[in-house]
DNA sequence: TCTTCTCTGGACCAACTGGTCTAGAACTGT
DNA sequence: ACAGTTCTAGACCAGTTGGTCCAGAGAAGA
């Protein structure tokens, strides 16, 4: 907008589309896809109503799966950068966890999953739940491929990548339950 | 429960109370206690506006409470039936889970844990999440219960039962994912 | 400059939300 | 039979929901 030295495709201070997808995500982790108002999303994303259908054709249900992507996106880069520095998977799991734990403390130790929370609300929405499930396999595929790579057998890792992922979603859970984040970071050694 | 040997006081078919408590239960672990409207519960308990009211004075949130407990005093009656003829822990674990499975596919494949869906979509309610807390360390404490019983050390007792709520909780959540209760049924190979 | 396109701003809407209220049905004990 | 209580039935309401629509601001290319 006002700036003369950055180049001016990535000048502006940061999209409406992407304060969109952030907003959404934040809410719709605290308070699940029903749970939050397009009022509230717009408000928190500093946005009018015609950004959001312009960006959005389909309104809150894109919104929804824009910003479970966006999460899940963010995750797995999460993931990466726990194993990839690692000496063998006990380190890299023990890594991801600590940095899972300092999220959900910077989340204000109340936020739920930002995937199931937003796109798990429903038998009905047969597309929510098939990128859901697209999702998460993602993630178990992510570990599998570290297991992997860090020298676990082909069956042991595939095992290990689900066992661990069982153990995030159910500890996270608990954590919020408690709104303490000392489960999460005791996960390690259930592995 | 049969209604032929029971008092007359719980002769009729199925007390409005009661009906609203289960319908509200069902469908608040399918869409979560925001994706549900009062005209959903009523419908599926055939109940009129006024019988909610004059039940739960304070609407759709007392109901959420009270369809909570019942459900969770249903889990602590299937724990109680798993763990007291079993020889010990892991036979209890093990039968619990089948259990539970069953449960699941009954339920659709779909339903997520009836107190989590129900009570825990917000920071602004403290009520529902003292409530939630409450309800699943009961869970906790009650399986802890049967683990001392069963032979476990104390400590064993405590890391072990929790290690159980964690695994229940996210296996269940991915047995939700992929609309397969098998996961359920391999969690006691992970305790 | 004029035109074209992307994006914003918000007024507006029908449908639905949870909640209130009251008339009366159904059961209770006397 | 009576009176008192419990429960049902649904009309009604104000507030909110997600969604539509279009005038126009702003940037980009000619």
């Amino acid at each position: 907008m006002d700036d003369a030295t950055t180049p001016k495709i990535a000048s502006k201070p940061r999209p409406t589309k992407d304060r969109l997808i952030r907003a959404a995500a934040r809410l719709f982790s605290n308070c699940g896809y029903h749970g939050v108002g397009l009022a509230e999303i717009l408000a928190e994303a500093q946005a009018p109503k015609g950004s959001l259908y312009h960006h959005f054709p389909n309104g809150k249900s894109d919104l929804a799966l824009a910003s479970a992507t966006w999460a899940s996106d963010e995750i797995l880069l999460l993931i990466a950068a726990s194993f990839e520095p690692a000496d063998g998977f006990a380190d890299g799991a023990e890594s991801l966890c600590q940095k899972l734990a300092n999220l959900f403390d910077a989340g204000g130790k109340w936020s739920g999953c930002p995937i199931s929370s937003t796109l798990l609300e429903g038998p009905d929405n047969a597309q929510f739940h098939r990128h859901a499930a697209h999702l998460f396999e993602g993630w178990i595929a992510e570990v599998e491929y570290h297991a992997l790579r860090l020298g676990l057998g082909k069956d042991e890792a595939a095992a290990t990548a689900q066992s661990f992922y069982i153990l995030l979603q159910g500890g996270w859970q608990l954590a919020r339950v408690r709104r303490d984040s000392a489960v999460i970071r005791t996960l390690p050694a259930l592995l």
